[in-house]
DNA sequence: ATAGGGCTTCCTACCATGGGAAGGTCAAGC
DNA sequence: GCTTGACCTTCCCATGGTAGGAAGCCCTAT
């Protein structure tokens, strides 16, 4: 199988395999008499399992992780499951944190009149933000 | 004031002050006879305003409208609440897809024993994932 | 006047991905 | 056997937002 084949068998593009390749997150692909890559079942399955990790988010440092662990057919499937569930608390803090903005983001909206006349509380929000911009008072400046 | 007077005042480094300078994002700052940029309260707002955009998640292509509107005192606020109700939506959008995945991986990771054992339901379904494998069993493929 | 720190520009890298050019190789049809 | 077109190879470039660093100029305080 070349690369284009392996390309369609497994779902990841030619480019993104010798990716791959070259990073050494498969292990080199073995070379034709005129420097094809040639692939087999098991490697198109490596392909294909990146992708599908890729597809949860996944990093590349996991990914390498859990592909040795893959091919390891004595791995203890608590380390497998370590790095599901820390990769899970990743995606809910990022969750958490995109939920953060999106309501910030709601509330401002929603408070916006959203017609011809210029006031704006998302306006007034980002120019003001977490920093109160300049007491101007200068005498009595709290903090 | 200098570049690092705007920055700690801004709370943008002095990198992404150039950064926006250079690609235009705000106006080029005007320089002093040694060639050093200076900043007004003005466009030391303009960077609050930048950071806290950021924060809020909006891309840059976002944030050249959002400044453009803020500089315009004739604005409507029609148009602001529209980029923001658009960024929310993308927000959500981006959070439902990392809700599925983390929904996913929390399944797999409830049906993964996690002990020393080597089977794992997490391996299984990156090895066999959307993509049902090879049927192997050729004759009678379900779907 | 000298030291130090701030300023300038320019180059590099990150990460995963894709676009494209230049040139070698294979297979099919004549 | 030769042409054609599809495929392969490597190499370079770009993305986006941020950071690190080097070389060299400038300013200020001692």
């Amino acid at each position: 199988m070349n690369i284009g084949q392996a390309s369609k068998a497994s779902g990841v593009s030619t480019k993104m395999i010798r990716y791959y390749d070259e990073i050494g997150l498969v292990r080199p692909a073995s070379r034709t008499e005129s420097n094809y890559r040639e692939f087999d079942e098991r490697e198109v399955n490596e392909l294909r399992f990146i992708r599908r990790a890729r597809s949860l988010g996944f990093s590349m440092p996991e990914i390498t992780q859990l592909l040795s662990l893959w091919r390891d057919r004595e791995r203890p499937s608590r380390e497998v499951k370590a790095i599901a569930e820390k990769h899970v608390r990743e995606l809910d803090a990022r969750i958490a944190e995109m939920q953060t903005m999106a309501d910030t983001l709601r509330h401002l909206s929603h408070c916006c009149a959203g017609d011809d006349r210029p006031d704006c509380p998302i306006l007034a929000d980002l120019t003001g933000g977490s920093q109160p911009a300049e007491p101007k008072a200068a005498h009595g400046r709290r903090r």
